[in-house]
RNA sequence: GGGCGACUAGCUCAAUGGUAGAGCAUCGGACUCUUAAUCCGCUGGCUCAGGGUUCGAGUCCCUGGUCGCCCA
C-alpha cells in the first residue's frame, strides 16, 4: 500500500452543511483567529494537493456505500463510462484512505422500453413498447431478457476495467417486497411528493396524482398507467391510451395491490426508495440530471421531504464526448463503450476517464494526436513512477502520480516496459516487417512476459487505430506507382544529395538496414548537410512526407532497382 | 425564453484570495549510425471583455461576449 504525504484523518472534514470545525473548539479564547487562519490556511493547501476523488474520500465520515445505476435500454454510450469510472474510483480512493465501503451499481429494468434502437427489428420489439424492460425478450440467447441482454453487454466491459461492484436488479427489489413500505409511505405521502415536484420543479401534478405506476394487467404496459387513488392496500389506475407519445394505452382500469413488483414508483421517487434501503451516501450523477429543478433536485427535496433525511453526498459529473474520426464514422465505430474498449487497452480507458476531474469535460476524439498522446502521458507517469521506485520500495503517491494508481486494475503499480504507440503505429505500417522482432530489436533490455503482454496489447491498439480510425492524412502510405507531389519541390542541396546517396547505395554491398540507415547518414556528413535536411529528402521521394519511420529501415524492405530508380526520377525531375 | 457549466501558453489541462505552472508542440543545442527515437535548454500569458469588493483577484460579486448542455 502506498503512503500518502499528509495524515488525512486530521481533517475529517464534513460535506454538505458546514459543520463545525472539529479543531476549533477547544482552542484558547484570545489566540482563537489567528490559529483558526492557520488551521484553515494549513487545510486548504493540504486540500488542494489532493487527487480530486482523494478529496471525496477525506471529506467522507463512517461506512459508505457508493451507488451508481444504469437503465439497459440499448447498448451503452461511451459517455456512460464515465459514471462507473468516477464512482470506482472514488470507492478504491475511500479503501485507500481506509474507510469502510462498498460499491454497488443497479440495473434499472422496471423501466419501460421507450424506444426501438435502429440495430434490432423494428417489427419484432415494437409490441414491446411500453413494457418494463425486464418482461421485453432477448436480443439474443445468451440471456433471459432484454434487459440483461444489454446490461450484460455492459458488465463485460466493467470487468475489463477491473470495475467489480456489487450488482442489483430493481426487478429483485421490487418482487421481493423490500420496495414496499416505501410505496406505502410515498402513496400516503403524495401530496408532499407533488409539492416537492412542483417546488423544485415546477411541475404541477393534478391532486389525483399519485407516484406509481402500475404494469397494466390487461396488456402488460408499465409506460401508460397513471394511478389515480390509494386505499392503504391497493390503488386504481387506468391505462391510458393518450399517456405518451411513442405507445399508447389499452384503457383497462381497476384496483390492484401496488406491490411485489406490480409496479414500480417513477424514477425520481424511486431513486429515493433506492437510496433509503440500499443506504447510499454518495451518487454523483451526470450533468444532465444535476441542472438546478433537474430530476437529482428533486429526487433530493422528496428525500427530504418525505423520509426527512439528507440526500447522498452528490457532486456533477461532465459528459465525454467522442466524436468519431473521418474514417471512424464512415465506417461508423467510435461511439460506443463497447468500441472504445476494443480500441484501448483497460488501464489506458480508465486513465483517459478518470486523470480529468469530473467536472471538465472530456472531448476525446480517436484521432492520431489524441490517442499517441494519451498514451505518452501515461507512460510519462509511468517512467516517473519506475524513477521512485528505484529510490524507495514504495514511493509517495503524489497529486501527480494518483491518476497513474487508479488507472490500474488493482491497487498496485507494475512497471513494464512500454513502447511507444506512435512508433508501433508507423512500424506496423512498413511491408514485410516483424513487428515483434523489431520490437525486441529496439529495446535495451531483455522483454519478460510481463512486457511482451503489454506490447502485444499496444501492438492490437495500434493495428485496430489504423483499421478503423487513422484518417488517410495519417496512415504511411508508400508511393510505389508514381513518384509523390512532395518530391517536385527539392533543393539543389538535396538534389545533391541525393545525387551522392544513389551512386553510394548503387554499390552498397549488402542491403540491409543497418547498412542503409549508415549510409544516408554518412553521405550527408560527406557533404555537410544537416540531416534535418537530407532525410526530408529521403522521405519525400517514397512517402511524400517529411518525416518516417527509420530511413534505413525502410529502404531495407524495397527493391534496390526500385530505390535506385525512384531516386534517380527525383534527381531528373528538379533538375528542369 | 429560463437555467447550468465552461473560457488560463500554439494544443491538452493545473493553480488554498498572496510572484500564473506542467506536459506536448515550436525553436536552439547535444548525441562523430540522428528521423514518428533519446537527452539538455530557451522561448512562449492584457488568465474572454468591462466594472466592483480587497492591501492584494485567474480565483469572490455584477454586466456583457463566445461555446457546450439542460429545461420550457
Amino acid at each position: 500500500m502506498a503512503k500518502i504525504g499528509f495524515p488525512g484523518f486530521l481533517f475529517p472534514h464534513l460535506l454538505a452543511s458546514s459543520p463545525p470545525h472539529p479543531l476549533l473548539s477547544p482552542l484558547p479564547s484570545g489566540r482563537e483567529p489567528i490559529v483558526r487562519d492557520r488551521l484553515d490556511k494549513l487545510y486548504s493547501t493540504y486540500r488542494s494537493n489532493m487527487f480530486w476523488a482523494d478529496k471525496i474520500a477525506a471529506d467522507a465520515q463512517g461506512e459508505q456505500v457508493v451507488n451508481d445505476s444504469k437503465t439497459p435500454s440499448g447498448r451503452v454510450h461511451v459517455g456512460s463510462l464515465r459514471g462507473v469510472i468516477v464512482h470506482d474510483v472514488i470507492y478504491r480512493a475511500l479503501k485507500r484512505a481506509g474507510k469502510p465501503a462498498r460499491f454497488l451499481y443497479g440495473v434499472d429494468d422496471y423501466d419501460a422500453l421507450d424506444t426501438v434502437p435502429k440495430y434490432l427489428d423494428k417489427d419484432r420489439f415494437s409490441p414491446y413498447l411500453g413494457y418494463p424492460l425486464c418482461n421485453v425478450p432477448s436480443p439474443g440467447d445468451s440471456q433471459s431478457d432484454y434487459a440483461k441482454y444489454f446490461i450484460s453487454e455492459f458488465f463485460e466491459i466493467f470487468e475489463e476495467l477491473g470495475v467489480k461492484p456489487e450488482l442489483y436488479y430493481l426487478r429483485d427489489l421490487y418482487r421481493s417486497g423490500k420496495l414496499n413500505s416505501y410505496i406505502d409511505r410515498f402513496l400516503q405521502n403524495a401530496h408532499l411528493v407533488r409539492e416537492a415536484y412542483k417546488q423544485v420543479s415546477k411541475a404541477d401534478r393534478p391532486d389525483n396524482w399519485y407516484p406509481f405506476q402500475v404494469i397494466c394487467e390487461n396488456c402488460g404496459k408499465i409506460a401508460t398507467t397513471t394511478v389515480t387513488d390509494y386505499n392503504g392496500s391497493e390503488v386504481f389506475y387506468t391505462c391510458q391510451p393518450e399517456a405518451t407519445d411513442y405507445v399508447s394505452g389499452c384503457g383497462h382500469s381497476g384496483w390492484v395491490s401496488p406491490f411485489d413488483g406490480k409496479g414500480k414508483l417513477p424514477w425520481k421517487v424511486e431513486w429515493v426508495a433506492k437510496w433509503d434501503v440500499i443506504g447510499v451516501t454518495i451518487e454523483m450523477a451526470g450533468k444532465d440530471h444535476s441542472q438546478k429543478g433537474g430530476s437529482r433536485d428533486v429526487a433530493n427535496a422528496i428525500c427530504r421531504k418525505v423520509l426527512q433525511k439528507q440526500p447522498p453526498f452528490h457532486s456533477p459529473y461532465e459528459f465525454i464526448l467522442m466524436k468519431g474520426t473521418k474514417m471512424s464514422s464512415s465506417k461508423g465505430v467510435g461511439s460506443s463503450a463497447r468500441e472504445i474498449a476494443d480500441l484501448l487497452p483497460p488501464e489506458l480507458l480508465r486513465f483517459l476517464m478518470l486523470r480529468t476531474q469530473p467536472k471538465t469535460a472530456i472531448d476525446f476524439a480517436p484521432n492520431y494526436e489524441n490517442v499517441t498522446r494519451l498514451f505518452r502521458d501515461y507512460d510519462t507517469l509511468m517512467q516517473k513512477y519506475e524513477a521512485l521506485a528505484a529510490e524507495h520500495p514504495e514511493p509517495e503517491l503524489t497529486k501527480e502520480l494518483l491518476p497513474l494508481f487508479y488507472s490500474q486494475l488493482d491497487d498496485e503499480i507494475k512497471p513494464h516496459s512500454t513502447f511507444d504507440l506512435s512508433t508501433l503505429i508507423s512500424l506496423l505500417q512498413i511491408p514485410h516487417l516483424d513487428i515483434r522482432e523489431e520490437v525486441k530489436s529496439r529495446s535495451d533490455h531483455p522483454l519478460t512476459e510481463e512486457d511482451w503482454t503489454e506490447i502485444d496489447r499496444r501492438i492490437a491498439t495500434a493495428q485496430k487505430w489504423l483499421e478503423d480510425y487513422a484518417d488517410p492524412e495519417d496512415k504511411l502510405i508508400l508511393y510505389f506507382d508514381e513518384i509523390p507531389e512532395a518530391a517536385h519541390n527539392l533543393t539543389l542541396e538535396q538534389v545533391e544529395y541525393l545525387r551522392q546517396l544513389s551512386e553510394a547505395l548503387s554499390t552498397l554491398k549488402t542491403w540491409e538496414s543497418e547498412a542503409l540507415q549508415t549510409e544516408i547518414f554518412s553521405t550527408a556528413k560527406a557533404l555537410s548537410i544537416s540531416p534535418k535536411v537530407a532525410f526530408p529528402a529521403v522521405y519525400s521521394c517514397f512517402l511524400g512526407k517529411e518525416r518516417g519511420p527509420k530511413a534505413g529501415n525502410l529502404l531495407s524492405y524495397l527493391e534496390r532497382s526500385f530505390v535506385l530508380d525512384r531516386l534517380q526520377k527525383a534527381i531528373e525531375l528538379n533538375a528542369k
